[in-house]
RNA sequence: GGGCCUGUAGCUCAGGUGGUUAGAGCGCACGCCUGAUAAGCGUGAGGUCACAAGUUCGAGUCUUGUCAGGCCCA
């Protein structure tokens, strides 16, 4: 393999110097990584990026937005899938005509940065920032963010996607961050912003709040006490409600109980008169607990609602409002527990519930994890102290407010840093209320295409018609700054649009290298216009999800920038976007919600979201477990089309597993016959330099008809599914196209390439795989943009110096319908299922291709193939004659069977008898339904579109059916075909010598052999057909071959030897 | 715990609206062919369509449940 790879490197010439001086010669070996290289840097020297926007100036706007990726991570091969197909479409339209702006993003903010800068400064807590200092905090932070950009671009650029990365739109950019609070304060003045208490997950020992995904992370086992407490009823003696929880310092900050509405409850004696209420369905569960009892009161939890009860500790008295009642709920359930929850402010649905219906917000246990001082005894105490949940429980013990206990293990989060155990806290927060406008958000949905169909009611639907206000603030440092000033005297508030408002807010210009991130923000005071106070800040930063989800105005700049208005109503709404199936709630929801406030419609039309891609048995990759793909790494190995290709060939929202060995499949199935193709044409049309005639009418001999038509139909196909956004079904249809060209077209037409006279037909042949080739090609180029390019410049711009410098410059090959035959694609297909049959036949007998066999026969209804099309049979299958017989009675009989789909509906339940009695017809039974149209059966009659007529073969005929079709072979030998068989036996040995010889195409020969009896004889009468075949100038019988090799045919046996001629 | 998705040949994947014998590529076995192809072509073996119930004359397809995996949310 070494040595012939060698011929294909960084040295290899691709394509002439100069445009029109016909093309270099192709090997048929490639090394496809150093032919990506030679692309490459034939993209950069001629600016072709840059000039598939400038050449289309004026036309119409195909309009993507790339997600911005953060770039402190490195790229990976599920972003490749995403950076194959972002480029796909935008090629294909660029070909089509269409100017396409590619402008890259990155994701500067947010928590990962954070996490990276925390990690690696030492960092375990806000705390230790401020110790740290805030300013040295974020300029880590801005330093960490593009590390890795770099690799981004590098591996952007490699896998061939067309990328403006050169002028990048960045989310930290003063500019940007503008963009952030024109939208807010957009916000702010149609009411929608609005700053509340939200639960967060905190983490007491580091102060710090954690994002949900962080939160996710941390989930693990922990072993709880988990108790009964008897919450004891006003207005009745010795009764109590019975709740459950498995955190008994949030009892402290009880302010209510939860029952289900329409659950049952029972009330319970027990032998001492004690009444408990509880969950009927819970009852047997607590048994053990609560002894013998009897049922006194049973209603569903509806009619609870609103009894009060005492509270547990007498320094929860006094807190005043609604509480210490029965609230009803739907999130309350009896899957375990009593069906009674004690509601205190740290927990999701505790807070909703508290929230709406105005109870006191209790907070007996502080941000600190400490119990306050009113807790009394606890004051102090960390709320996951050894010991405390212990001391609660005998407390209550003690004081005969427990029913019982038990210990649990179950699944809770912690602090993914510490393994501390999280507490859910009630901060202040600022929210968009985007419940507001959650039908129009609905309604901008219904019209966004989405690939594939059931994200759109599916995950996304539902999404939204759950909507939540969007918590947009984060306590956080290094992001974009909350625009939103208070007054400290008299609260009132303003929230700003861009810097130049808050410069003339301020009354004093802003430096001009003013860097609107904090801590400096924070420095910016301003005067109350209500009051005369200061007003300082709020201190938040914003989610960076909201970063992402502003780009469309965000990536101009808007309006800040200079003629930002102008590249946004060029730019918006975007055709379409592609981002993984994570992004639903991400991304696609944070794009969603700004638009739909902003404009009331989407900013996207089409969206095709990806599922991920794991390793080859379906784990996740992670640097960790060392299963990463290194995409970089397989361009460098297989080329970058290859590793393209891999992901167009399946639906890129099916979860696939990544097996290096496709990658070799795609080349061996699709890539390298292409390429093939390719270098035929390109070897023959140098042998006869050739030149394309202009203006040629396309060929009208058949194989060439056939071929063309086949490419209308490629064409088709391909935009169909492409304008449908599926590109599995468009690589689909190449593979199918390019078997047909190499296997059938190319393989049926060689001959026409190699004859020596230059006919009319050798011209028809070129000039049809010429063009078949371009327009294929040009085709191919947003799906293999690397051999594409070289193919153009070696096989179309090679011939044509009025070409464009690029395929990436080229249009997309017009309709050409015209050209469209299905008739005749059908009859080829015909002819092809025709030698499928026959090859199994000769398979199955036993008798190989080069033996030429007397007699073809097809039987059945099928259409007429025309002499041209037998032609191609008898010479495929090496058959003397083809025969058609209208009746196949000789061959085959007829068999029926029922037709369900028609005959179901009409027997239903008698369909099974009446198949039965159709599948025992005989021949003749089935001849009478051909020729009368229809049939008795059980005392009914069935017409022929009822019943499926089939044919089956007789025995003894080499014959085989498939469908409607039928062959026959006839297998008689005698010794005229048999010596016929040995002369080309003899060619085909002499073939492989000259091959072994690694003899020129073109070279003559001189061929001297010896033979028993039998081969001297076949020779001698096929002399002229062995010396045409073999390019042999002489052919002679030799008793002494030397030094020559083995002549083997069949049991005959002698030596042969093949000698270079001078002549060539 | 909830939502959405996935489970089809050894592997990677197709399988509108229910309809007869569930397909392709790779891999494997055997054979063939070769003036483009380190290729190609043909044949064969290989399937309880994750499992279980149900609807139906008929289920890979529809319904329900179970199991396994993924993502999102708790």
């Amino acid at each position: 393999m070494s040595s012939r790879e060698d011929t294909e490197t960084k040295e290899t010439v691709w394509w002439p110097d100069r445009p029109g001086e016909g093309p270099v010669p192709v090997g048929a070996r490639v090394h496809f990584p150093s032919l990506d290289d030679r692309v490459l840097g034939f993209w950069d020297r001629h600016g072709v990026f840059q000039r598939t926007i400038s050449e289309r100036e004026g036309c119409s706007d195909y309009i993507t937005y790339d997600g911005p990726p953060g770039t402190n991570g490195r790229p990976h091969i599920g972003h490749m899938m995403q950076s194959a197909l972002k480029d796909l479409w935008p090629r294909y339209h660029t070909m089509k005509g269409c100017r396409v702006l590619r402008k890259a993003g990155w994701d500067t903010h947010g928590l990962p940065v954070e996490l990276t800068a925390e990690v690696e400064l030492g960092l375990k807590s806000k705390r230790d920032i401020i110790a740290y200092g805030v300013e040295k905090y974020i300029d880590y932070c801005r330093e960490t963010v593009f590390r890795y950009k770099d690799a981004w671009t590098e591996a952007i650029r490699r896998i061939g996607r067309f990328l403006d990365t050169d002028n990048p739109y960045a989310t930290l950019n003063t500019e940007y961050i503008q963009t952030d609070w024109w939208v807010l304060k957009q916000a702010w003045d149609k009411g929608l912003l609005y700053q509340d208490l939200k639960i967060m997950p905190h983490c007491a020992r580091c102060g710090t709040s954690l994002s949900a995904h962080e939160t996710a992370q941390g989930y693990a086992d922990i072993s709880d006490i988990s108790l009964y407490v008897k919450f004891p009823v006003v207005g009745a003696e010795k009764t109590y409600f019975v709740a459950w929880t498995t955190t008994a310092w949030t009892l402290l900050s009880n302010v209510a109980l939860a029952v289900n509405p329409v659950l049952l409850y029972v009330t319970v004696e027990n032998a001492d008169g004690v009444r408990y209420i509880l969950a009927e369905a819970c009852l047997d569960a607590l048994a053990g607990m609560i002894g013998e009892y009897k049922v006194v009161d049973r209603r569903p939890g509806a009619e609870i609602e609103g009894a009060g009860y005492r509270p547990l500790w007498e320094f929860q008295e006094g807190v005043g409002g609604e509480a210490f009642r029965v609230i009803a709920d739907d999130y309350v359930t009896a899957a375990d527990g009593s069906g009674v929850v004690h509601l205190a402010l740290y927990g999701e649905d505790d807070f909703r519930i508290i929230r709406q219906r105005g109870l006191p917000t209790v907070q007996n246990v502080d941000q600190d994890g400490k119990c306050v001082r009113e807790t009394g005894v606890y004051a102090g105490r960390y709320f996951r102290e050894e010991g405390l949940d212990a001391d609660i429980v005998n407390d209550l013990d003690g004081r005969g407010l427990l029913l019982g206990r038990e210990d649990i293990v179950h699944s809770y989060p912690h602090c993914y840093r510490c393994e501390e155990p999280l507490m859910y806290y009630a901060k202040s927060g600022w929210f968009l209320r985007t419940s507001s406008f959650k039908d129009k958000m609905i309604a901008a949905n219904s019209r966004i295409n989405w690939y594939p169909g059931h994200i759109k009611q599916g995950r996304f639907g539902n999404w939204l018609e759950n909507n939540v206000d969007w918590s947009i603030s984060r306590e956080r440092y290094w992001g974009s700054p909350l625009p939103i000033w208070t007054c400290t005297d008299c609260r009132a508030r303003v929230c700003v649009g861009s810097l130049a408002e808050l410069a003339e807010l301020r009354g004093e210009p802003l430096p001009a290298d003013f860097d609107p991130h904090k801590p400096y923000i924070d420095r910016i005071e301003l005067t109350c216009k209500e009051c005369g106070g200061a007003m300082k800040r709020e201190s938040e930063v914003l989610d960076s999800w909201f970063n992402a989800g502003i780009m469309p105005w965000g990536q101009w700049g808007y309006p800040a920038a200079p003629n930002s208005d102008e590249m946004l109503a060029n730019q918006y709404p975007a055709d379409f976007i592609c981002e993984a199936i994570d992004q639903t709630r991400g991304w696609f929801y944070t794009l969603l919600a700004p638009a739909t406030m902003l404009t009331g419609q989407s900013c996207f039309r089409n969206v095709i979201c990806t599922e991920h891609i794991s390793d080859s048995e379906g784990r996740k990759m992670s640097k960790s477990r060392g299963n990463v793909v290194d995409p970089v790494d397989l361009c460098e190995r297989y080329g970058a089309d290859a590793v393209r290709w891999n992901f167009y060939t399946i639906n890129p929202w099916t979860a696939r597993r990544f097996n290096e060995a496709d990658l070799s499949d795609c080349l061996k199935r699709v890539i390298i016959p292409y390429w093939n193709a390719y270098s035929f044409f390109v070897t023959y049309a140098r042998v006869d330099n050739w030149q394309p005639e202009k203006g040629t009418e396309p060929s009208d001999r058949l194989l060439d008809r056939w071929i063309l038509s086949r490419l209308e139909w490629l064409r088709e196909s391909i935009e169909s599914a492409l304008d449908g956004y599926d590109c599995a079904s468009a690589a689909g249809a190449v593979a199918v196209f390019i078997d047909e060209l190499t296997n059938w077209f190319i393989r049926r037409s060689r001959r026409r390439f190699w004859k020596s006279e230059d006919d009319q037909d050798k011209r028809a042949a070129y000039t049809t795989l010429h063009a078949v080739l371009c327009r294929t090609n040009r085709m191919l180029a947003p799906f293999m943009p690397f051999i594409a390019e070289v193919v153009y410049q070696n096989l179309e711009r090679s011939f044509d110096p009025s070409a464009p410098d690029s395929v990436h410059l080229a249009n997309w090959p017009a309709s050409r319908s015209e050209l469209r035959d299905t008739e005749l694609e059908r009859a080829m297909s015909r002819t092809r299922e025709v030698v499928t049959l026959a090859r199994s036949l000769r398979n199955e007998g036993g008798v190989r291709t080069r033996q030429p066999l007397p007699e073809l026969i097809l039987a059945g209804e099928g259409e007429e193939l025309g002499p041209e099309l037998e032609g191609i049979l008898l010479d495929e299958l090496n058959v003397k004659r083809l025969r058609r017989v209208s009746d196949p009675g000789e061959l085959l009989s007829y068999r029926a069977r029922a037709d369900f789909k028609s005959l179901g509906p009409r027997l239903a339940d008698r369909m099974k008898p009446v198949s039965e009695a159709i599948a025992v017809l005989d021949d003749a039974a089935v001849r009478r339904l051909l020729e009368e149209g229809e049939i008795q059966i059980e005392g009914e009659t069935f017409n022929r579109d009822e019943i499926i007529v089939e044919q089956v073969p007789n025995d003894g005929f080499w014959v085989r059916s498939e469908g409607d079709l039928t062959v026959g072979l006839d297998h008689r030998v005698d010794g005229t075909l048999r010596a016929e068989w040995m002369a080309r036996e003899f060619v085909h040995q002499v073939q492989n010598l000259r091959r072994t010889a690694d003899l020129e195409v073109t070279q003559r020969i001189h061929i001297e052999f010896d033979g028993t009896e039998q081969i001297r004889e076949a020779v001698a009468r096929h002399k002229s057909y062995i010396c045409s075949e073999t390019l042999a100038t002489k052919l002679t019988n030799s008793a002494a071959v030397s030094p020559g090799v083995e002549l083997k045919i069949g049991d005959q046996a002698g030596r042969i030897d093949v000698e270079p001629s001078d002549k060539r």
